[in-house]
DNA sequence: ATGCCCTATGATATAGGA
């Protein structure tokens, strides 16, 4: 079974290229982030045509995650328990699903911004919740395979940045971010290194400077997996030619696969 | 070398991205 993450950077700009990608790398599953529509906005048609059923949660201009499955779509779960809001707002950031005996999460943690701003908190708030549910999920379903994907927004080591030194007083390399990441290790997931086709296992280049180009990347697109799921992992790896070309997220798919049928 | 930003919106600037 192969199941794939991808911050597509909306998804209405990105239809034409995702149905290419899903044509020509049939995965089973898909967590997108970043949709940047409508639930009545998203392109369902164009997906279904090709054999998925999709759970999305989308609220318009920013955020928007959603689950695209042709192993069946269980069990589906809208957003976190007690997920915190910022400034009033639910925002559209998790989305679970059973697929195929799998549970999977698309993710799309918030960015933070600065680390003196209420969003950086929110970041943190937004980790503790997400590992809450998670945890409970595991608890009660201890050998259900599970994984959480998608757009993490924390680069987990100073490897994972073409040069920490440009990060100074930047999130997504803080210790509280990266502390949030070893407390989801802590109830027994695993960071899954994905395998890097080329250079450095980068999963996001700026679009700003040519960044692609120079080789200034990040990896923030993480797969976060018990120990059913990891067990299961046959090969895992980063779709860099994806981010190459004009009309290209900024974010790379990040593919996993798994043994077992289908 | 896949290259000097991209996306959506009560748009003609702005917010957000990371």
């Amino acid at each position: 079974m192969r199941i794939v993450t991808w911050n597509v950077n909306s998804i209405g700009a990105r239809l034409e290229r995702v149905l290419a990608w899903l044509e020509l790398h049939q995965p089973d599953v898909l967590a997108l982030q970043e949709l940047k529509c409508t639930d009545a906005a998203f392109p369902l048609m164009e997906i279904q045509a090709l054999g998925y059923e999709v759970a999305t949660w989308g609220t318009g201009r920013w955020n928007g995650v959603a689950l695209l499955s042709k192993v069946g779509l269980a069990d589906i779960t809208i957003g976190l328990t007690d997920q915190p809001e910022y400034e009033g707002a639910l925002e559209p950031r998790a989305i679970g699903a059973t697929c195929n005996g799998v549970r999977v999460w698309s993710v799309y943690v918030p960015n933070g911004r600065e680390p003196d701003h209420d969003h950086y908190a929110y970041k943190l708030e937004w980790f503790a919740a997400l590992q809450a549910t998670v945890d409970a999920e595991m608890k009660a379903s201890p050998a259900l395979p599970l994984a959480i994907i998608g757009d993490f927004n924390v680069a987990p080591t100073d490897e994972d940045v073409w040069d920490i030194a440009k990060f100074e007083n930047s999130t997504h390399v803080t210790p509280a971010e990266r502390t949030a990441l070893t407390n989801l290790q802590s109830i027994g997931l695993v960071d899954h290194m994905p395998r890097a086709l080329k250079g450095a296992p980068y999963t996001f280049w700026d679009y700003r400077q040519a960044a692609f180009g120079r080789g200034w990347g990040m990896r923030i697109d993480l797969v976060y997996a018990n120990a059913p799921f990891d067990a299961a992992i046959t090969d895992c790896w980063i779709d860099r030619e994806e981010r190459k070309g004009k009309g290209a997220s900024d974010h790379a798919p990040v593919v996993i696969d798994l043994t077992g049928a289908p």
